[in-house]
DNA sequence: CGTTTTTGACCGGCGC
DNA sequence: GCGCCGGTCAAAAACG
Protein backbone atom coordinates (compact mmCIF):
# COMPACT_ATOMS: atom_id res chain seq x y z
CA UNK A 1 0.00 0.00 0.00
CA UNK A 2 1.48 3.18 -0.86
CA UNK A 3 -0.11 6.28 0.31
CA UNK A 4 1.01 9.88 -0.60
CA UNK A 5 0.58 12.94 0.90
CA UNK A 6 0.42 16.36 -1.37
CA UNK A 7 0.53 18.89 1.55
CA UNK A 8 -1.31 22.16 1.85
CA UNK A 9 -0.82 25.08 -0.27
CA UNK A 10 -2.30 28.34 -1.16
CA UNK A 11 -3.87 28.53 -4.49
CA UNK A 12 -3.67 31.50 -6.34
CA UNK A 13 -6.53 32.92 -4.72
CA UNK A 14 -4.42 32.69 -1.57
CA UNK A 15 -6.88 30.36 -0.02
CA UNK A 16 -5.46 27.41 1.78
CA UNK A 17 -6.77 24.31 -0.46
CA UNK A 18 -6.40 21.41 1.26
CA UNK A 19 -4.31 19.25 -1.35
CA UNK A 20 -3.69 15.59 -1.25
CA UNK A 21 -4.37 13.28 -3.82
CA UNK A 22 -3.85 9.85 -3.90
CA UNK A 23 -5.76 6.44 -4.69
CA UNK A 24 -8.53 6.83 -2.67
CA UNK A 25 -7.96 7.30 1.18
CA UNK A 26 -4.69 9.22 2.21
CA UNK A 27 -2.33 9.01 5.42
CA UNK A 28 0.83 10.24 6.33
CA UNK A 29 2.43 11.20 9.21
CA UNK A 30 2.86 14.65 9.80
CA UNK A 31 6.37 14.43 11.47
CA UNK A 32 7.09 13.20 7.94
CA UNK A 33 6.09 17.04 6.61
CA UNK A 34 8.97 18.60 5.67
CA UNK A 35 9.43 21.66 7.56
CA UNK A 36 11.32 22.97 4.96
CA UNK A 37 9.09 23.58 1.92
CA UNK A 38 5.47 23.90 1.94
CA UNK A 39 5.16 22.58 -1.34
CA UNK A 40 4.49 19.26 -2.80
CA UNK A 41 7.26 16.84 -0.75
CA UNK A 42 9.97 15.52 -3.35
CA UNK A 43 9.38 12.26 -2.00
CA UNK A 44 5.76 10.36 -1.34
CA UNK A 45 5.49 9.73 1.82
CA UNK A 46 4.61 6.39 3.27
CA UNK A 47 2.58 5.16 5.79
CA UNK A 48 2.62 4.04 8.21
CA UNK A 49 6.25 4.71 9.19
CA UNK A 50 8.36 1.86 9.41
CA UNK A 51 8.72 3.02 13.21
CA UNK A 52 4.88 1.49 12.96
CA UNK A 53 4.04 -0.75 10.69
CA UNK A 54 5.19 -4.12 11.45
CA UNK A 55 7.40 -5.78 8.86
CA UNK A 56 5.86 -8.64 8.90
CA UNK A 57 3.14 -9.44 6.16
CA UNK A 58 0.10 -7.56 6.05
CA UNK A 59 -2.55 -10.14 7.54
CA UNK A 60 -0.53 -10.33 10.06
CA UNK A 61 -0.31 -7.08 10.65
CA UNK A 62 -2.20 -5.21 12.75
CA UNK A 63 -2.04 -2.36 11.28
CA UNK A 64 -3.88 -3.77 7.83
CA UNK A 65 -6.39 -5.20 9.97
CA UNK A 66 -7.74 -2.04 11.35
CA UNK A 67 -7.57 -1.09 7.39
CA UNK A 68 -9.78 -3.71 6.79
CA UNK A 69 -13.18 -1.97 5.50
CA UNK A 70 -16.25 -2.52 6.91
CA UNK A 71 -19.41 -1.80 4.76
CA UNK A 72 -22.98 -1.49 6.80
CA UNK A 73 -25.89 -1.64 5.46
CA UNK A 74 -28.04 1.45 6.73
CA UNK A 75 -31.37 2.71 5.37
CA UNK A 76 -30.16 0.82 2.41
CA UNK A 77 -27.41 2.87 1.56
CA UNK A 78 -23.62 0.94 1.42
CA UNK A 79 -21.84 3.26 4.07
CA UNK A 80 -18.02 2.66 4.54
CA UNK A 81 -16.84 3.00 8.26
CA UNK A 82 -13.51 3.95 8.54
CA UNK A 83 -11.92 3.51 11.77
CA UNK A 84 -9.02 4.83 14.15
CA UNK A 85 -5.86 2.88 13.99
CA UNK A 86 -2.50 2.34 15.92
CA UNK A 87 -1.04 5.52 14.90
CA UNK A 88 -2.49 8.61 15.37
CA UNK A 89 -1.74 10.42 11.97
CA UNK A 90 -3.31 13.67 9.92
CA UNK A 91 -5.25 12.03 7.14
CA UNK A 92 -7.09 13.29 4.20
CA UNK A 93 -8.89 11.59 1.63
CA UNK A 94 -10.53 12.03 -1.50
CA UNK A 95 -13.75 10.98 -3.31
CA UNK A 96 -13.79 11.52 -6.69
CA UNK A 97 -16.48 10.37 -8.98
CA UNK A 98 -16.50 11.93 -12.27
CA UNK A 99 -19.18 11.64 -14.23
CA UNK A 100 -18.80 11.91 -17.71
CA UNK A 101 -20.89 14.74 -18.86
CA UNK A 102 -19.55 17.18 -16.60
CA UNK A 103 -21.92 16.23 -13.31
CA UNK A 104 -18.52 15.35 -11.76
CA UNK A 105 -17.24 16.01 -8.18
CA UNK A 106 -15.02 15.97 -5.79
CA UNK A 107 -15.25 16.03 -2.17
CA UNK A 108 -12.59 15.43 0.14
CA UNK A 109 -12.20 14.52 3.97
CA UNK A 110 -10.06 16.07 6.36
CA UNK A 111 -9.24 14.08 9.41
CA UNK A 112 -7.51 14.28 11.93
CA UNK A 113 -5.29 11.92 14.40
CA UNK A 114 -7.45 8.86 13.36
CA UNK A 115 -4.51 7.09 11.95
CA UNK A 116 -4.61 6.06 8.23
CA UNK A 117 -7.93 4.45 6.87
CA UNK A 118 -8.87 1.87 4.48
CA UNK A 119 -8.45 2.70 0.43
CA UNK A 120 -12.45 2.60 -0.25
CA UNK A 121 -11.15 2.42 -3.81
CA UNK A 122 -14.11 4.42 -4.99
CA UNK A 123 -11.64 6.45 -6.73
CA UNK A 124 -9.57 4.68 -9.61
CA UNK A 125 -6.47 6.02 -10.83
CA UNK A 126 -7.76 7.26 -13.45
CA UNK A 127 -9.92 9.70 -11.64
CA UNK A 128 -6.91 11.52 -10.40
CA UNK A 129 -6.36 13.86 -12.88
CA UNK A 130 -8.42 16.61 -12.93
CA UNK A 131 -11.16 18.31 -11.26
CA UNK A 132 -10.08 21.45 -9.18
CA UNK A 133 -10.42 21.15 -5.81
CA UNK A 134 -13.72 22.05 -3.90
CA UNK A 135 -13.55 23.35 -0.65
CA UNK A 136 -14.10 20.82 1.29
CA UNK A 137 -17.66 19.69 1.48
CA UNK A 138 -19.17 19.92 5.10
CA UNK A 139 -17.03 18.46 7.04
CA UNK A 140 -18.38 15.50 8.01
CA UNK A 141 -16.56 12.23 9.57
CA UNK A 142 -16.54 9.17 8.92
CA UNK A 143 -18.84 7.22 6.29
CA UNK A 144 -19.57 8.07 3.17
CA UNK A 145 -21.39 7.16 0.27
CA UNK A 146 -20.80 8.69 -3.26
CA UNK A 147 -23.84 9.75 -4.66
CA UNK A 148 -23.16 10.32 -8.44
CA UNK A 149 -26.34 9.85 -8.85
CA UNK A 150 -26.13 11.27 -12.35
CA UNK A 151 -23.97 9.12 -13.36
CA UNK A 152 -26.30 6.49 -13.68
CA UNK A 153 -25.81 4.80 -16.84
CA UNK A 154 -23.31 6.92 -17.83
CA UNK A 155 -20.08 5.19 -18.90
CA UNK A 156 -18.56 8.20 -20.17
CA UNK A 157 -16.62 9.20 -16.52
CA UNK A 158 -13.66 8.99 -16.32
CA UNK A 159 -13.76 8.01 -13.21
CA UNK A 160 -15.15 4.94 -11.14
CA UNK A 161 -18.89 5.36 -10.70
CA UNK A 162 -20.49 4.37 -7.29
CA UNK A 163 -23.89 3.88 -6.53
CA UNK A 164 -25.48 3.11 -3.27
CA UNK A 165 -28.20 0.51 -3.46
CA UNK A 166 -30.52 3.11 -2.70
CA UNK A 167 -29.41 4.98 -5.74
CA UNK A 168 -30.38 2.08 -7.73
CA UNK A 169 -34.10 1.66 -6.92
CA UNK A 170 -35.01 4.90 -6.29
CA UNK A 171 -34.89 7.80 -9.43
CA UNK A 172 -33.91 11.03 -8.40
CA UNK A 173 -35.73 13.93 -9.31
CA UNK A 174 -33.54 15.59 -11.10
CA UNK A 175 -29.52 14.95 -11.73
CA UNK A 176 -27.85 16.63 -9.37
CA UNK A 177 -25.00 15.02 -7.24
CA UNK A 178 -25.30 14.01 -4.15
CA UNK A 179 -23.65 12.66 -1.44
CA UNK A 180 -24.72 11.14 2.03
CA UNK A 181 -22.84 10.59 4.82
CA UNK A 182 -23.79 8.79 8.06
CA UNK A 183 -22.55 9.89 11.53
CA UNK A 184 -23.43 9.62 15.15
CA UNK A 185 -26.22 11.50 16.18
CA UNK A 186 -24.58 14.63 18.26
CA UNK A 187 -25.91 14.29 22.17
CA UNK A 188 -26.04 17.50 22.60
CA UNK A 189 -22.84 19.05 21.66
CA UNK A 190 -24.30 20.84 18.65
CA UNK A 191 -27.97 20.94 18.97
CA UNK A 192 -30.15 22.54 20.43
CA UNK A 193 -32.00 22.10 23.92
CA UNK A 194 -34.82 20.07 23.47
CA UNK A 195 -34.26 20.38 19.39
CA UNK A 196 -33.07 17.94 16.95
CA UNK A 197 -29.67 17.60 17.44
CA UNK A 198 -27.74 19.00 14.40
CA UNK A 199 -23.85 18.14 13.94
CA UNK A 200 -22.14 21.50 13.07
CA UNK A 201 -19.62 22.40 10.49
CA UNK A 202 -17.75 25.45 9.37
CA UNK A 203 -20.72 26.08 6.56
CA UNK A 204 -23.55 28.55 7.63
CA UNK A 205 -26.47 26.38 7.27
CA UNK A 206 -30.24 27.79 7.26
CA UNK A 207 -32.73 25.47 7.91
CA UNK A 208 -35.74 25.98 5.48
CA UNK A 209 -38.06 23.57 5.77
CA UNK A 210 -38.72 20.24 7.70
CA UNK A 211 -40.94 17.53 6.45
CA UNK A 212 -42.08 14.44 7.49
CA UNK A 213 -40.91 11.26 5.79
CA UNK A 214 -43.42 8.29 4.94
CA UNK A 215 -41.66 5.14 6.46
CA UNK A 216 -39.67 7.26 8.97
CA UNK A 217 -40.57 7.75 12.54
CA UNK A 218 -38.31 10.98 12.14
CA UNK A 219 -38.13 14.30 10.28
CA UNK A 220 -36.20 15.31 7.71
CA UNK A 221 -34.74 18.95 7.92
CA UNK A 222 -33.79 20.66 5.37
CA UNK A 223 -31.16 23.04 5.21
CA UNK A 224 -29.52 25.41 2.58
CA UNK A 225 -25.94 27.17 2.59
CA UNK A 226 -26.28 30.91 4.10
CA UNK A 227 -22.24 31.84 4.48
CA UNK A 228 -22.80 33.09 0.53
CA UNK A 229 -25.42 34.45 -1.21
CA UNK A 230 -26.67 32.15 -4.04
CA UNK A 231 -24.32 29.20 -3.28
CA UNK A 232 -26.76 26.50 -3.58
CA UNK A 233 -25.32 23.90 -1.79
CA UNK A 234 -28.04 21.77 0.45
CA UNK A 235 -28.35 19.27 2.98
CA UNK A 236 -30.79 17.31 4.38
CA UNK A 237 -30.39 15.83 8.00
CA UNK A 238 -32.44 13.00 9.23
CA UNK A 239 -31.85 10.09 11.56
CA UNK A 240 -31.54 6.65 10.07
CA UNK A 241 -34.25 5.01 10.41
CA UNK A 242 -32.36 1.66 11.46
CA UNK A 243 -30.26 3.60 13.93
CA UNK A 244 -31.81 7.07 15.58
CA UNK A 245 -28.77 7.23 16.98
CA UNK A 246 -27.08 8.12 13.62
CA UNK A 247 -28.14 10.62 11.55
CA UNK A 248 -28.24 10.45 7.49
CA UNK A 249 -26.71 13.42 6.29
CA UNK A 250 -27.57 13.88 2.41
CA UNK A 251 -25.79 17.12 0.62
CA UNK A 252 -26.10 18.25 -2.53
CA UNK A 253 -24.73 20.70 -4.78
CA UNK A 254 -21.57 22.42 -4.26
CA UNK A 255 -20.94 25.56 -2.21
CA UNK A 256 -19.41 28.09 -4.51
CA UNK A 257 -17.15 29.84 -2.58
CA UNK A 258 -14.34 28.20 -0.51
CA UNK A 259 -15.05 29.41 2.79
CA UNK A 260 -17.91 30.75 5.23
CA UNK A 261 -17.86 34.38 4.29
CA UNK A 262 -20.79 35.89 6.62
CA UNK A 263 -21.23 34.18 9.53
CA UNK A 264 -21.30 37.52 11.81
CA UNK A 265 -24.65 37.16 12.42
CA UNK A 266 -25.31 37.49 15.99
CA UNK A 267 -29.12 36.86 16.43
CA UNK A 268 -29.56 34.35 14.21
CA UNK A 269 -26.43 32.48 14.93
CA UNK A 270 -26.47 31.80 18.55
CA UNK A 271 -30.08 30.95 18.05
CA UNK A 272 -28.56 28.67 15.61
CA UNK A 273 -25.37 27.73 17.48
CA UNK A 274 -26.59 27.33 20.94
CA UNK A 275 -24.67 25.30 22.19
CA UNK A 276 -21.24 26.22 23.73
CA UNK A 277 -19.75 23.17 23.56
CA UNK A 278 -19.56 22.94 20.04
CA UNK A 279 -16.31 24.00 18.26
CA UNK A 280 -17.85 26.41 16.60
CA UNK A 281 -19.92 28.00 18.95
CA UNK A 282 -18.13 30.90 20.26
CA UNK A 283 -17.27 32.43 16.78
CA UNK A 284 -19.41 35.73 16.96
CA UNK A 285 -17.05 37.11 15.11
CA UNK A 286 -16.85 36.96 11.39
CA UNK A 287 -13.78 34.68 10.38
CA UNK A 288 -10.71 36.17 9.92
CA UNK A 289 -9.56 36.76 6.32
CA UNK A 290 -7.33 33.83 5.91
CA UNK A 291 -6.25 35.23 2.94
CA UNK A 292 -4.47 37.61 5.15
CA UNK A 293 -2.50 34.96 6.27
CA UNK A 294 0.87 34.19 5.48
CA UNK A 295 1.98 31.02 4.06
CA UNK A 296 5.03 30.85 6.90
CA UNK A 297 2.87 31.45 9.59
CA UNK A 298 -0.31 28.97 8.83
CA UNK A 299 2.81 26.41 8.09
CA UNK A 300 3.71 27.11 11.53
CA UNK A 301 0.58 27.05 13.44
CA UNK A 302 -0.59 23.86 11.13
CA UNK A 303 2.77 22.21 12.24
CA UNK A 304 1.71 22.78 15.89
CA UNK A 305 -1.69 21.45 15.73
CA UNK A 306 -0.40 18.33 13.96
CA UNK A 307 2.14 17.90 16.32
CA UNK A 308 -0.03 17.91 19.20
CA UNK A 309 -2.57 15.59 17.38
CA UNK A 310 0.04 12.95 16.91
CA UNK A 311 1.33 13.22 20.06
CA UNK A 312 -2.06 12.43 21.61
CA UNK A 313 -2.75 9.92 18.42
CA UNK A 314 0.26 8.37 18.87
CA UNK A 315 -0.14 7.95 22.60
CA UNK A 316 -3.70 6.24 22.17
CA UNK A 317 -1.81 4.00 20.07
CA UNK A 318 -0.25 2.11 22.47
CA UNK A 319 -3.60 1.47 23.91
CA UNK A 320 -4.42 -2.17 23.45
CA UNK A 321 -7.95 -1.78 22.37
CA UNK A 322 -7.95 -2.78 18.84
CA UNK A 323 -10.87 -4.86 19.34
CA UNK A 324 -13.33 -2.30 21.05
CA UNK A 325 -12.32 -0.20 18.26
CA UNK A 326 -13.87 -2.51 16.01
CA UNK A 327 -16.88 -2.57 17.78
CA UNK A 328 -19.45 -0.76 15.68
CA UNK A 329 -20.56 1.19 18.77
CA UNK A 330 -17.33 2.79 19.39
CA UNK A 331 -16.92 3.11 16.06
CA UNK A 332 -17.64 6.82 16.05
CA UNK A 333 -17.26 7.95 19.24
CA UNK A 334 -13.56 8.88 18.92
CA UNK A 335 -13.76 12.59 18.42
CA UNK A 336 -10.24 12.50 17.46
CA UNK A 337 -11.29 12.35 14.43
CA UNK A 338 -12.44 15.64 12.79
CA UNK A 339 -15.12 17.32 11.06
CA UNK A 340 -12.93 18.84 7.95
CA UNK A 341 -14.33 21.70 8.45
CA UNK A 342 -12.78 21.92 12.28
CA UNK A 343 -9.95 21.09 10.95
CA UNK A 344 -9.94 24.14 8.67
CA UNK A 345 -10.94 26.04 11.58
CA UNK A 346 -7.31 25.70 12.78
CA UNK A 347 -6.18 26.18 10.05
CA UNK A 348 -7.93 29.27 9.16
CA UNK A 349 -5.96 30.95 11.94
CA UNK A 350 -9.42 31.69 13.27
CA UNK A 351 -8.77 30.51 16.47
CA UNK A 352 -5.28 31.11 16.90
CA UNK A 353 -6.31 34.80 16.56
CA UNK A 354 -7.11 34.73 20.17
CA UNK A 355 -4.99 35.15 22.82
CA UNK A 356 -2.60 32.41 23.30
CA UNK A 357 -3.43 32.75 27.43
CA UNK A 358 -6.64 32.51 26.83
CA UNK A 359 -7.06 29.52 24.73
CA UNK A 360 -3.87 27.90 25.45
CA UNK A 361 -3.59 24.52 24.31
CA UNK A 362 -7.36 24.05 24.91
CA UNK A 363 -8.12 25.38 21.64
CA UNK A 364 -5.55 23.90 19.52
CA UNK A 365 -6.20 20.87 21.26
CA UNK A 366 -8.90 18.95 18.76
CA UNK A 367 -9.38 16.41 20.71
CA UNK A 368 -11.22 18.99 23.31
CA UNK A 369 -13.24 20.46 20.48
CA UNK A 370 -16.19 18.68 20.72
CA UNK A 371 -16.87 18.84 23.68
C1' DC B 1 -32.39 45.05 13.36
C1' DG B 2 -30.71 41.19 10.94
C1' DT B 3 -30.74 36.57 10.94
C1' DT B 4 -32.61 32.27 12.12
C1' DT B 5 -36.28 28.56 12.97
C1' DT B 6 -40.91 27.07 12.49
C1' DT B 7 -44.58 25.47 9.83
C1' DG B 8 -48.37 25.36 6.65
C1' DA B 9 -48.92 26.07 1.76
C1' DC B 10 -47.44 25.40 -2.65
C1' DC B 11 -45.16 23.20 -6.58
C1' DG B 12 -43.52 19.64 -9.44
C1' DG B 13 -41.81 14.89 -10.32
C1' DC B 14 -43.20 10.35 -10.42
C1' DG B 15 -46.05 6.13 -10.32
C1' DC B 16 -50.34 4.20 -11.37
C1' DG C 1 -55.02 12.71 -15.45
C1' DC C 2 -54.82 12.04 -10.64
C1' DG C 3 -52.87 11.52 -6.24
C1' DC C 4 -48.86 10.88 -3.44
C1' DC C 5 -44.70 12.46 -1.92
C1' DG C 6 -40.61 15.19 -1.40
C1' DG C 7 -38.58 19.68 -1.81
C1' DT C 8 -39.12 24.64 -1.49
C1' DC C 9 -41.34 28.99 -0.33
C1' DA C 10 -42.68 32.50 2.68
C1' DA C 11 -44.84 34.63 6.60
C1' DA C 12 -44.59 34.81 11.44
C1' DA C 13 -42.13 34.25 15.55
C1' DA C 14 -37.84 33.97 18.08
C1' DC C 15 -33.38 35.48 19.37
C1' DG C 16 -29.48 38.60 21.14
Amino acid sequence: MRDYIWQRMENDQGELADVVRAGGWVGASSTAFPASDWQLPSEPVVFPPASIKDSSSDLGDPFMKLCDPLIDELSGIEFFKSRETMAGQVNMVIKESDCGDGGGFISQKLLMGGGIKKPFDITSPEADKSSPLSPVMAGEMMKVSSGAVGCLGDDGGGGQQISSSLEQGVKRRKNEAKKVVCIPAPAAACGRPGGEAVPCDLWAWRKYGQKPIKGSPHPRGYYRCSSSKGCSARKQVERSRTDPDMLVITYTYEHNHPWPTQRNALAGFARSQTSKNCSTRNLKEEPKDTTRCSAASVKQEVKEVVDKVNDQAFYRSREPLISEQYHPDNFFTDMSVLEADTVNLIFSKELTETKPEENGDKALDPFNMFY
